[in-house]
DNA sequence: CGTCTTTGACCGGCGC
DNA sequence: GCGCCGGTCAAAGACG
């Protein structure tokens, strides 16, 4: 523990203020950090800030889903945070977490009825709602209020031979979960996780870290490989796109700082 | 039989 | 106060 807040000390300048409330709140938000899993509103704040910064106002998943954020969700950084993401095929893409529909409501000037999702974790307050956009059909407007109060596994980085099996038992069960735009893992191919970012390796261990933690806390958990399938695959290395039929890894993280593409492995979870 | 989705009803906030 | 609208509830049905 004590390694994982001095990794991420160094990691973040921002935090390691002289001030006591500052360094208090330092800790606190790293204790947040371990338990919660998930991406936090600094994670998305911060990849986000990094990708403005550069020049573009979108983000491109290795898992195959494009993401453009809004920039008026930038300015402020509440409970609440909306992301755009690509239809892949016949499917989308999933964030790890398993949701339970409670309402459908048809929205005022949009052809597009609104679904509202609850995390089927009983400790767990998330919510998010899905509603196709109005400009594009295939982009899904996704709304995601509340922190996963429980861990996923997209940063613990199950062992491939896991992950295989994990995603062979899917391709057995034509039942989807949680939305109905889910498809099935089209290739069951055991990932080979690198790291490409620093930072990213570091939320990686925290993640690690926080899953011996936690560990046989949390059960609702699916491995991100087996819920985001994509038939059409966008890859971004740099500014070039390539289309692949498998990725070669779901929680493989690249990172340009001179693109206005990044791969944003924070955003495959939250997807 | 348990779990999940669907869908109409209900409730609260907001503007007029 | 009233109506509109978005968010949530809960009963019923589907499904494995």
């Amino acid at each position: 523990m004590r390694e994982l807040l001095e990794d991420e000390d160094d990691d973040d300048d921002d935090e390691t203020s002289p001030t006591f409330i500052s360094h208090q709140s330092s800790i606190v938000n790293k204790l947040i950090s371990t338990v919660y899993s998930g991406p936090t509103i600094r994670d998305v704040e911060s990849a986000l800030s990094t990708t403005l910064r550069a020049g573009g106002s979108s983000c491109r998943c290795r898992i195959g889903t494009w993401v453009s954020v809004p920039e008026k969700s930038l300015g402020k950084m509440d409970s609440k945070y909306t992301l755009r993401m690509k239809i892949c095929g016949n499917g989308v893409a999933d964030d790890g977490y398993k949701w339970r529909k409670y309402g459908q409501k048809s929205i005022k000037n949009s052809p597009n009825p609104r679904s509202y999702y609850r995390c089927t974790n009983p400790r767990c307050n998330a919510k998010k709602q899905v509603e196709r956009s109005l400009e594009d059909p295939e982009t899904l407007i996704v709304t995601y209020e509340g922190l996963h109060l429980h861990y996923t596994s997209h940063f613990l980085l199950p062992r491939p031979q896991d992950l295989f099996t994990a995603a062979c038992h899917a391709a057995k069960k034509p039942k989807l979960q949680s939305t109905d735009l889910h498809a099935e893992v089209p290739n069951c191919v055991p990932p080979e996780p690198t790291v490409h970012s620093p930072s990213m390796m570091l939320m990686q261990q925290s993640q690690a870290e926080a899953g011996r933690l936690v560990e046989g806390l949390d059960e609702d958990i699916v491995p991100l490989l087996v819920r985001k399938p994509c038939n059409s695959t966008i890859y971004s290395y740099g500014n070039n796109l390539l289309s692949h039929e498998s990725p070669p890894s779901s929680s493989t993280i690249s990172w340009s700082p001179s693109s206005p593409c990044h791969d944003v492995g924070i955003f495959s979870s939250i997807l």
